[in-house]
DNA sequence: ATTAATTTATTGATCGACCAATAAAGTTGT
DNA sequence: ACAACTTTATTGGTCGATCAATAAATTAAT
C-alpha cells in the first residue's frame, strides 16, 4: 500500500515548497536528535506545516529519512567525483596518498563552507548513519556513497602500491571513523583539551586529519610488530 | 521519592540478582538500538522482570543508562592506567608513540577477549556515546573516562615532543573516531571490502589502528615540518 | 527461640501523554 | 472540473511513570 516517494509530478507545484521546509526541518532533527530521537509531530511543528502533511508527502517516518538522505546524496557524490578526476588527470601517475586524500576530502570540507546551515546537518546525519550498525534506522538500508568511495581506493592504491587491498580498507575504516566522530560535532575535543580545539573548526579538522591520516597509510604496512603476545 | 542508587546495605540481599539481570539487558540492548530506541518494557521483558522493577531499582529510563555505563567504568578506567603505568616503568624516558598508544589500547581490546559477551556491548554502548553530542541522550552527562585519557596524552606528549597541545588532542580526537567505528560493529567495512575485513575482527583492527596512528602522529606535524626521528 | 516490626523486593493495574498512521473532508489554483 | 495540496478528526498502540498491594527476607523485641 502507498508506494509513495517523490511524487510532484508536475513541477507547477508552487506549494511544494512545503515539502523543503519539511525536508529541511527533517534534516536538522534528525542530525542532532537521531531516528527515534524525534517524532513526525516534532518535525511538523518545526517546519510550521500538519503533521499529516508529512505522511501525504512521504508515507511514513522512514520514507522521509530516506528521502532527506537522497535529497543531498547525488550532488556530494558528483563533487567528490569531480575532485578526484581533477586530481587523477594533474597528477597522472604521480599519485600521493595526501593528494588522493586532499581530493576525496576536500569536497565534503568545501561542501559545507557555505551559508547554507543544512549542508551541516546533511553531513553529521550521513556521518551518525555511517557509525550506526545496519538495519537498526528504518529507511537507512541503501547507502548512495560506496561506489565513489571504492573508487577513491582505487586511487589510494595507485597512491601506495605497496598497501595490501586489506590495509587500504582498513585505513577507510579508521578514516570515516575520524569523519563521522568529526561531523557529529560532540563538543567533546573541546571539553577534553579546554578549549584549545572546537568542535566545529572544520579548516583544523581537515588540516590534521589530511596530515596524519596521509602519513599513517605512507609508512604503515601493519604486518611488521604487533603480534599482540602481551597480554596482561 | 525514592533515592535509590545501588541500595543492598547488607550484601546479604540474594535477590539483587535481578539488578544484574536488568543492567545486562540493558546493557545489550542499549548498545544495539540506542537510548531511544528501546522502551523500559523491551528491558524488562529481556531480563525477564516485571517493568515496575526498573524504576523501583533505576527510578528512570536515563538513571537505568546511567547506572548501566557506571557499572563497568572503574574496571575499564584501572586496568587504562595499569597499564600504562606498567608502560611508563618499563620505557622511562624512552616513550614511543607506538608503545604508548599500544598501552592506552590493549586494556581495552583484551576487556573483550572474554566470554563475557556484556563487555562487548559495554564498548559499543561507550563508543556510541562519544559520537553523539552531549546532551541528547539523558543521564550521560558524566564522562569518567576524562581523567584516564589525560594521562594518556600526557604519556603521547613525552612519546612526542615536537608536537604541539593542539596536535595531541586532535590526534585523540581522530583516534576516538576510528576507536568509536570499530566498537560500532556497523558491518559496514565488511559490504565494502567485499568481506576482506570483518567488522568484528579486532586483532586486525587493533593492529592496524596501532599502527596508523602511531605513524600518523611520529610523522605528523599537521603544519609541514618534520623535525622528528622517533620512530620505535 | 519465637514472634512482631521493619525493610527490601516484586507484581499488577492504571494513568495521561504521545506515537505513527489513516481516512475523509476541505481548500486552492488552473 | 480536476488535481494537487492541506487540514480536521480519529484510530489503535506504546510510551515512561506512579501507586497500592503483596511476598520475602531481615532485624528487633520478647
Amino acid at each position: 500500500m502507498a508506494t509513495v516517494a517523490t511524487r510532484r509530478r508536475t513541477n507547477k507545484a508552487r506549494r511544494g515548497e512545503s515539502q523543503e521546509k519539511i525536508l529541511d526541518a527533517a534534516e536538522a532533527l534528525l542530525a542532532t536528535h537521531g531516528f527515534n530521537g524525534v517524532s513526525i509531530k516534532d518535525i511538523a511543528t518545526a517546519a510550521e506545516v500538519d503533521a499529516s502533511l508529512l505522511h501525504y508527502y512521504f508515507a511514513t517516518k522512514a520514507g522521509l529519512h530516506a528521502a532527506v538522505i537522497a535529497r543531498r546524496a547525488d550532488e556530494v557524490n558528483a563533487s567528490r567525483l569531480a575532485s578526484m578526476q581533477r586530481y587523477a588527470e594533474t597528477a597522472a601517475g604521480h599519485f600521493t596518498v595526501e593528494g588522493v586524500l586532499r581530493a576525496y576530502l576536500e569536497p565534503t570540507f568545501a561542501f559545507v563552507r557555505t551559508p547554507d546551515a543544512g549542508r551541516l546537518s546533511y553531513l553529521t546525519l550521513i556521518a551518525q548513519l555511517n557509525s550506526t550498525p545496519t538495519g537498526v534506522i528504518p529507511g537507512a538500508e541503501v547507502t548512495p556513497f560506496d561506489p565513489v568511495i571504492q573508487v577513491f581506493i582505487k586511487l589510494l592504491r595507485e597512491a601506495s602500491p605497496a598497501s595490501s587491498d586489506e590495509d587500504l580498507y582498513w585505513f577507510y575504516h579508521m578514516l570515516s571513523g575520524a569523519i563521522s566522530v568529526s561531523w557529529a560535532r560532540t563538543g567533546r575535543i573541546d571539553r577534553l583539551s579546554g578549549g584549545l580545539c572546537r568542535s566545529d573548526d572544520f579548516e583544523s579538522i581537515a588540516r590534521h586529519m589530511i596530515a596524519l591520516f596521509a602519513e599513517g597509510l605512507t609508512r604503515d604496512r601493519a604486518g611488521g610488530g604487533v603480534p599482540s603476545a602481551d597480554r596482561r
